[in-house]
RNA sequence: UCCAUGGUAGCUCAAUGGUGGAGCAUCCGGCUGUUAACCGGAGGGUUGGAGGUUCGAGUCCUCUCCAUGGAGCCA
């Protein structure tokens, strides 16, 4: 006999009326009385549970009462639709074999868990129920991420994970080698010798992958990157974490407003493919970990974004009348208090801030006329902060080198960056989104640990 | 890395410097429609670790580890 999805049988109850089914999955829990009993069985396949009912004609009733929790077992019998139940149906069991058992030991148990205690088991947490919807939202919202980019013509660009240039300038890396670290082949002058390493050169874990996608820009036009970065940086937050993804588009012949336009269609369509496909699991977060989540992001969907200057800002945020920690200045970077007041408080919505001035942004960011600011846009959402952050790039090519002299960084070094405003370069821009971030703020879930899987961060990388 | 708070049973939490408790979970029993089932009973502890003050420390002090919240770095 086949087996049925859970998911196939919430999806159309009615077909399934009455009729022989078979399912598979782990006990969340077993509650019996003398010569009958219920399960509550997930398959894995739906956020929700199957209820089985079960009673003493069953051969192995007794051991079946016994069932300890996420024992795993396979059930056949009949789909009874169960109108006014609590349950929408049920099946009656004709045979229920046990596949795998468990322990009264397992770690989770049906009431509520804290999250801090779920990442110590993590290994365990994806059958909680929590986990269960943030980890469906995270496969779909990947997915809806592609399928925006795909249906407007991009292609996929896989930039290297290993990189040799070490000053993209947006963190510490982690150092890739194969060196004996107990004993590294020195120069004459005392240094370490990486012309003995693997790639005979200094390597890294990437930390972005922007400056090998403008070069696919300008060949494929419209372009995104989707995979893993790395920083070293021992930050202890709720929102950093050591390993991350991040989705990087670059786009030739755009400019900062079409960069805006681009990274504002982008979150809505994610925001609407994931309600509409994990509808279920959002009703969930909505429910039990924040509880305005719907409110916020219909919001989002039908609103638009707004614009401002970081000049703009900076006047906004000096004449509040707040008191902040840190004082504000023109010239000095935006603090998390004033990102936040400024998308939370004063706008209560998704808030492009631009127009940087130079001095606290990347080397390759496009000058503005004014000679004092780069044509940089941040996205400031309530709750989460900076979730994206790009800019349009600099094509000229004697600015951009005269930027690079400026900071001290070598053009021998970005030989090959700089020669794609050699041969036909164009304006182009581009940005970066953190996935996890944009989850965050698709679920509620307000630590980082807990949209990523196995999460990497200083001083701990179990499982 | 800095500031604050916390660490007690498997889990979530109580306990004025004076015999460490409860709910849930677990085990045993009861119950013919449960919905985080319910009712009765039982077992379960080196109070994160090291040192100190005290007649006496879960409680006070020092150090240390870990976690959480905030900050910095950023996505």
């Amino acid at each position: 006999m086949e087996t049925t999805l859970v998911k196939q049988i919430y999806r159309d109850a009615e077909s399934f009326g009455g009729k022989e089914v078979k399912v598979s999955g782990w006990v969340r829990t077993v509650r019996d009385s003398k010569v009958f009993g219920f399960i509550e069985l997930n398959d894995g396949s739906f956020f929700k549970n199957i209820q089985i009912v079960f009673d003493e004609s069953l051969e192995n009733f007794k051991e079946i009462t016994k069932l300890s929790v996420s024992s795993s077992i396979v059930v056949e019998g009949i789909l009874e639709l169960t109108p006014g139940a609590k349950q929408p149906f049920e099946i009656k069991a004709r045979k229920i074999v046990i596949e795998g058992t468990s322990t009264p030991e397992y770690p989770l148990q049906k009431k509520r868990h804290t999250l801090e205690y779920l990442r110590t088991i993590a290994h365990l947490r994806p059958r909680s129920n929590t986990f269960s919807a943030v980890f469906r939202v995270r496969s779909l919202a990947a997915y809806a991420i592609h399928k925006f980019f795909q249906e407007r013509g991009f292609v996929y660009v896989h930039t290297p994970i290993i990189t040799g240039s070490d000053a993209e300038g947006a963190g510490a890396m982690f150092r890739v080698t194969t060196l004996d670290l107990r004993d590294t082949p020195r120069t004459p002058e005392g240094d370490i010798d990486f012309s003995q390493d693997f790639f005979e050169k200094e390597t890294n874990l990437t930390v972005s992958g922007q400056l090998e996608a403008e070069t696919f820009a300008l060949a494929f036009r419209n372009v995104y990157t989707f995979g893993p970065t790395f920083r070293a940086e021992k930050s202890n937050t709720a929102r950093h974490a050591a390993e991350f993804w991040m989705i990087e588009p670059e786009v030739a012949f755009a400019d900062l407003e079409d960069n805006m336009r681009l990274a504002e269609d982008m979150v809505k369509y994610i925001i609407t493919y994931v309600m509409e496909n994990a509808p279920e699991e959002m009703e969930f977060f909505n429910k039990f970990i924040d509880t305005g989540l719907f409110d916020r992001l219909n919001n989002i969907v039908n609103s638009d974004f707004e614009r401002i200057t970081y000049t703009e800002a900076v006047d906004i945020l000096k004449k509040s009348g707040e008191k902040f920690e840190y004082p504000v200045e023109w010239g000095m970077d935006l603090q998390t208090e004033h990102e936040r007041y400024i998308t939370e408080k004063v706008f209560k919505k998704p808030v492009f801030v631009i127009n940087y001035p130079k001095d606290i942004k990347a080397f390759y960011m496009r000058l503005n006329d004014d000679g004092k600011t780069v044509a940089a846009m941040d996205l400031l959402v309530p709750g989460v902060g900076e979730i994206i952050g790009g800019s349009q790039r600099e094509e000229r090519l004697d600015v951009l080198e005269k930027r690079m002299e400026e900071l001290g960084l070598k053009k021998e070094d970005y030989w090959w960056y700089l020669e794609l405003r050699k041969y036909g370069g164009t304006k182009h821009s581009g940005y970066g989104l953190g996935f996890e971030r944009m989850i965050m703020y698709l679920t509620g879930m307000s630590n980082i640990r807990d949209v990523i899987p196995f999460p990497r961060t200083t001083g701990n990388a179990e499982f």
